[in-house]
RNA sequence: GCCGUCGUGGCUUAGCGGUAUAGCGGCUGAUUCGUAAUCAGCAGGCCGAGGGUUCAAUUCCCUCCGACGGCUCCA
């Protein structure tokens, strides 16, 4: 593919850089088309992103809505049709600003004065348009062939809250239509799969107004939630871990200890008891922290393993809260475990060993991310250095791959993230690994070492599943709802073809039950493909056990899977075959 | 919290200044029918809440609440 670079050369460009350049220069025809139908429009940044592309714009007070999206996208076509060439020219400093001044673009100059004085100021010019632009670009405007708008949002100047808030185009740009096609199917699909939709139709969890935020588990989910917490009870106490459970609500003098009081107050909920300030817990960790207090500890006790699935409730802010991926009370498979200085890197490869025995389990592809001291942060340089290297030096140690997110760690010490990849490749943030050396000195914890001193413990907090409401959330559209066996709300359901053989379906459903197999029986006077229907496509039912009359002769059990494929064996075999998946959550 | 859109029976939805559609689901009856919807009947809605304009508001205006798409933030 050609692109024109600043200097004014033309060039064949790496494949890999192709689809950014497209969906740059399709920022620039989305900008120059918008110009045209506004002309008081003042243009902010106009990136390419991961899927896409956006223009951020001040349109005074002027308000789009997405009806004038199609009017804008179509201008957009008549700059390609008009196959302007683009070209670039270099400006200094001095007269970069008076064209911008010129120009009316406010934001330009400030992004401007934004640069290293050497930098040297690049514009691209199509038409009428000129835009401040490092580029490459397309040499021409029609060699954009495959694009959208795909919506319109606010977003804050410089995404700070504190600035004004401009107008967002959204829009996504292909090199060929078939690949646009493509993603739009793949937005579809992510559609289809939702969570919030898919929870509803199998009556998973619910909401109401009366707690925004505050999600309700229904019969259903309350089946996978537990299979899961089963499943991380095993794990847990197979790796070392003693569970515990701490109170929701303490006294404000506990989270002003722990620095909760002083760093996370706008998240929490408060009230009042007997006159005394008392907060609803945002973290576990305080009171881990007091569980380790409550008696003294030899060295021979460390690495001590506290595991809490631990209820938090957090004030988000409202707009934030989307289904169960972001709500504002949530299950923490939370543990915090108190250890010498010489245990951190074993510790912590155990938890990441961990954490990966679980996202293998599911099919999850992960990647890790290694966060640092935030500016609203406790502790000396020297503790944050050392639990820093501590991660690091872990993450080394086992060859794992990790990119750095400067600033991004907890108040109380820096984290190791998880992010999971889904079957639609998206990623979502759950694991997490922290390494506070913070909050041991807060609460003032020691044991005894082996000289008979006191030490200091260190303190690991983590996560597996990171919020299990969220976790679910994410399952659901990873298996668009249709769970392996262990999770599956319903595991088998019988379906009968006429009521001569309800006697034989009676005894199935039966046996199944015994077996502790979830089962029901559908005997209602419905047409087969009736029952299929609502039992693959509605409760997504791994197993249909269809019963006939052939079925109660020969004494079998047709099955059919939610691929539609249907075998026939004998009860028992059935059985087998259904406990083994369950018993070893195939 | 901010920008934009939206809010009609359990779900999906039609409609519009004169108190409201339909499908699915539910119930009842008939049908006993082999792998994605058998037929018929019935029930079910203070059209998110409050206020205003009007002879009259689900429909127009305002405020609030909630949801959705983003921004900021995050498990």
């Amino acid at each position: 593919m050609k692109v024109i670079y600043n200097d004014g050369k033309t060039g064949e460009c790496p494949k890999e850089e192709e689809l950014h350049v497209i969906r740059h220069t399709a920022a620039h025809v989305l900008a120059q088309a918008v110009k045209r139908l506004y002309p008081h429009a003042a243009f902010g940044y106009g990136p390419a992103t991961e899927k896409g592309f956006y223009y951020d714009i001040d349109l005074g007070d002027t308000k789009l809505s997405d009806s004038d999206l199609a009017a804008i996208e179509q201008e957009m076509r008549e700059i390609v049709k008009a196959n302007l060439p683009i070209k670039p020219f270099i400006l200094s400093r001095d007269d970069a600003v008076k064209l911008m001044t010129e120009r009316n673009e406010p934001y330009k100059i400030e992004h401007i004065r934004d640069l290293d004085e050497n930098e040297p100021l690049s514009f691209f010019e199509q038409g009428e348009y000129i835009d401040m632009c490092t580029g490459p670009h397309l040499t021409y405007t029609k060699t954009l062939k495959a694009f959208k708008i795909t919506g319109l949002s606010g977003a804050y100047w410089k995404n700070d809250s504190k600035n004004k808030m401009l107008t967002r185009i959204n829009g996504t740009a292909f090199s060929t239509g078939k690949e646009l096609e493509d993603f739009l199917k793949l937005q579809e699909e992510a559609e289809r799969r939702d969570h919030r939709k898919i929870g509803k139709e199998m009556n998973l969890f619910m909401f109401s107004d009366e707690g925004p935020g505050f999600p309700f588990f229904l019969p259903n989910g309350m089946i996978i939630k537990n299979a899961l917490i089963d499943y991380w009870h095993e794990l847990h106490t197979r790796s070392g871990y003693q569970e515990i459970a701490t109170p929701l609500i303490m006294n404000r003098r506990l989270w002003e200890t722990s620095g909760h009081w002083d760093h996370y107050k706008d998240n929490m909920y408060a009230t009042r008891i007997d006159d005394e300030d008392y907060c609803i817990k945002p973290m576990n960790c305080p009171g881990g922290v007091m569980v380790f207090a409550n008696e003294p500890h030899s060295y021979r006790e460390l690495p001590m393993r506290l595991a809490e699935l631990g209820v938090v409730h957090r004030h988000e802010l409202k707009g934030t809260l989307h289904g169960l991926f972001r709500v504002r009370c949530f299950t923490q498979d939370d543990a915090h475990i108190f250890m010498r200085k010489s245990q951190i890197t074993e510790e912590i490869a155990g938890v990441i060993r961990l954490i990966n025995e679980v996202y293998t389990k599911f099919g999850f592809e992960y990647a890790l991310e290694l966060s640092t001291r935030p500016e609203n942060s406790m502790g000396s340089d020297e503790d944050w250095e050392a639990a820093t290297y501590g991660l690091k030096h872990a993450l080394d140690q086992l060859n794992l791959p990790y990119t750095i997110n400067e600033g991004d760690g907890a108040f109380y010490g820096p984290k190791i993230d998880f992010h999971l990849k889904d079957c639609l490749g998206r990623t979502w943030q759950c694991g997490t690994i922290q390494l506070d050396f913070q909050m041991p000195i807060n609460f003032d914890l020691s044991y005894v070492d082996e000289n008979d001193d006191r030490q200091r413990p260190i303190m690991i907090h983590r996560v597996c599943f990171g919020s299990i409401e969220r976790f679910i959330g994410i399952l659901t559209e990873h298996f668009a709802g249709r769970f392996p066996v262990w999770l599956a709300p319903l595991q088998a359901k019988v379906l009968l073809v006429s009521k001569k053989s309800e006697n034989y379906a009676q005894e199935i459903t039966t046996m199944l039950k015994d077996a502790k197999i979830r089962c029901e029986l559908d005997n209602r006077n419905e047409k087969i493909g009736y029952m299929i229907r609502q039992a693959q496509y509605t409760e997504r039912v791994p197993y249909m056990i269809i019963i006939g009359e052939k079925e109660l002769e020969d004494h079998t059990v047709s099955i059919r899977t939610r691929d539609s494929q249907t075998v026939t064996m004998t009860p028992e075999e059935f059985l087998t075959k259904i406990k083994y998946e369950v018993e070893n959550r195939v």
